[in-house]
DNA sequence: AACATAGATAAGCACTTGCTTATATGTTTA
DNA sequence: TAAACATATAAGCAAGTGCTTATCTATGTT
């Protein structure tokens, strides 16, 4: 776990997720799924984005998999994939809290 | 702290937050910060990057506070700002650890 | 089977970003 | 004060990114 002990892919892999959660739109995302599952049409509505655009940022989602998916029909559920994701949104929170004082 | 709780101000800044992270050049000098305090020349000497471009960095990285700066004589120290950066950084390490195993 | 619905993918464009080269600022030493 | 050293900043370019419009796939309904 230090940083001596990171492979070079588990280092690339690290920056991605970062960079994933470092768009706006795709954090707004993340967010909203903290609180509930939602499926796409439903985030499309919630954030005024359009339905291709929240499609395209839940494929980067879940190909870091900070997402997960269910599907019921022809409807495609998304929700957070582990607790990693959300202590990592509550930690920055913590930062950026700090950072207005 | 619940993702209802944030201001627009807080969410903005998180997503640029992560955003800088997310930049492999620039989690490699946080990486590097982890360990120790270093100076600039130091640090490109390390990750095998041209002076100005560590700058440049640094200075993203001072605009958000995720690092902070010491001035001795012409050298200048920087070190990660606070306890937060590095959970930040273990907590999002753990995540890719799972995406391995 | 034909149609409708939910979502995924593709192509293309406007915008952003990180790097390099060149130069400027600021501090120490001769 | 002039020269040397450490770092910061500026301009410009190549590459990457997120959005929109258009289309495709898959599941469910009649």
């Amino acid at each position: 776990m230090a940083p001596e002990g990171q492979t070079k892919k588990q280092f690339v892999l690290l920056a991605e997720t970062f960079q994933t959660l470092g768009d706006p739109s795709r954090l707004r995302i993340v967010w909203a799924l903290s609180v509930k599952e939602l499926c796409v049409g439903e985030i499309a509505t919630l954030l005024a984005m359009s339905q291709p655009a929240v499609s395209h940022h839940l494929r980067m989602l879940r190909t870091l998999r900070l997402v997960k998916v269910r599907r019921d029909g022809r409807t495609t559920f998304y929700s957070l994939d582990d607790e990693h994701i959300e202590r990592l949104l509550h930690e920055g929170a913590k930062h950026v809290e700090d950072l207005l004082v």
